[in-house]
DNA sequence: CGATTTTGACCGGCGC
DNA sequence: GCGCCGGTCAAAATCG
């Protein structure tokens, strides 16, 4: 059972980071749609070569003729990395919950932030094209001469034009302040677009602590914080997308500030699943009892179910195609960001997540007959 | 009884 | 300086 789990879970979190990869390479020749390509395709050409310390990489088909690319994907790869819940895999034991898969990455300035989720609107309404921009956010931004964002880092609006990758930010946000309203622009945030489905393979544990209506959304925003640990300052925002009624915008800020929870245990699950299916989830995934979602859009605790269930979704491809990460980059760099404050517990939490095994994929080469095999094993 | 959810109020950032 | 909006707080309610 357990190693049935194992095997279950190794390849989930392959297929999901395929699919990321997969995604958004396709996207680098056209903004038309979802490559519909296969996700497995991807694990041949993932490589991870000399990234011991990273193990999740973006291959980019054009990386030869954009040496800077890859490196900004490192950086965009460490950045990113601590608000993957999922995209985590254990290094040997198994453990692994793979959470959520990325399938797009995109490019935002962090003076954009506060227009993000519009922004995000707008581009679910074009298609999964990669356009950094809404219109309507460009109308904004170019009032506010905000435009740096591409000047500002070439290499990142290149990458995500490409839809290589995304961005991020960097700086650590955190500033242990009581109230962490202090600094928004500087926060880092992982946006991504997710499924009912992968959203509730989050192997955090989320308590809800607030429930907003955003103007233009019909959708209430719910916000979430870590609950696995006091201190901790990570948290979360689930909205559903107004244009796709599967999709959620999940953003992540803050970092945790303690060990991934290996099992979903105690805190993590024991909430109680006020919305039951049949109550507010019409024909939807088993996870409704994990996920709860109401009418409204509203998703309800985010957690993971780690049942049986959801890892049976395996195949749900069409989620793969669907999902989309966005991250955002408020500051500088990475570099800046680790070197830049004396709050950046957060940063050394990533490493220490890493140490904890936290690891995403290991620095491990899988080619498509292992693939394969372990799709036959499930 | 403890943990979580709900929800109205408060606060701060940002644009005008 | 003002007002809007988003994010957070905190008390009450709910659940296991």
């Amino acid at each position: 059972m357990a190693e049935d789990w194992d095997l279950y879970a190794i390849v989930r979190s392959c297929c999901t980071s395929a699919t990321t990869t997969s995604a958004a390479t396709s996207n680098t020749n056209t903004e038309t749609n979802h490559p519909a390509t296969n996700p497995l395709d991807f694990l041949a050409t993932l490589t991870f070569d000399d990234e011991d310390n990273h193990p999740f990489s973006f291959p980019d088909p054009e990386q030869s003729r954009n040496t800077t690319a890859t490196a900004g994907l490192q950086e965009l790869q460490d950045s990113y990395r601590p608000f993957l819940p999922s995209a985590t895999t254990s290094t040997g034991q198994g453990n692994i919950l793979p959470s959520f898969s990325v399938s797009d990455f995109r490019v935002l300035s962090s003076q954009n932030q506060p227009q993000l989720v519009q922004q995000q609107r707008q581009q679910q309404q074009q298609p999964f094209t990669n356009v950094p921009i809404s219109p309507r956010l460009m109308n904004k931004s170019q009032q506010r001469t905000d435009q740096p964002q591409q000047n500002q880092r070439p290499q990142l609006h290149q990458l995500g034009t490409n839809g290589t990758a995304s961005v991020i930010s960097l700086h650590p946000m955190q500033s242990p302040s009581p109230r962490s309203r202090k600094k928004k622009s500087n926060q880092k945030r992982l946006i991504m677009h997710i499924t009912a489905e992968n959203l509730s393979n989050d192997v955090w544990a989320w308590r809800k602590y607030g429930q907003k209506p955003i103007k233009g959304s019909p959708y209430p925003r719910n916000y979430y914080r870590c609950s696995s640990s006091k201190g901790c300052s990570a948290r979360k925002q689930v909205e559903k997308s107004n244009t796709d009624p599967n999709m959620y915008i999940v953003s992540y800020t803050g970092d945790h500030t303690h060990p991934r929870p290996t099992h979903r245990n105690s805190l993590a699950g024991s909430t109680r699943t006020k919305f039951p299916a049949v109550e507010k989830t019409p024909d939807k995934e088993p996870e409704a009892s994990t996920l709860s979602v109401n009418e409204k859009g509203t998703s309800l605790s985010p957690r993971t179910p780690l049942s049986a269930t959801s890892m049976d979704h395996q195949e749900a491809p069409a989620d793969h195609d669907h999902r989309k990460i966005k991250t955002e980059n408020m500051e500088e760099g990475h570099a800046i960001a680790e070197s830049d404050c004396d709050d950046c517990d957060e940063d050394d939490d990533d490493d220490d997540d890493d140490n904890d095994g936290n690891i995403l994929i290991p620095n491990m080469a899988l080619s498509e007959d292992i693939i394969k095999e372990l799709q036959e094993l499930c």
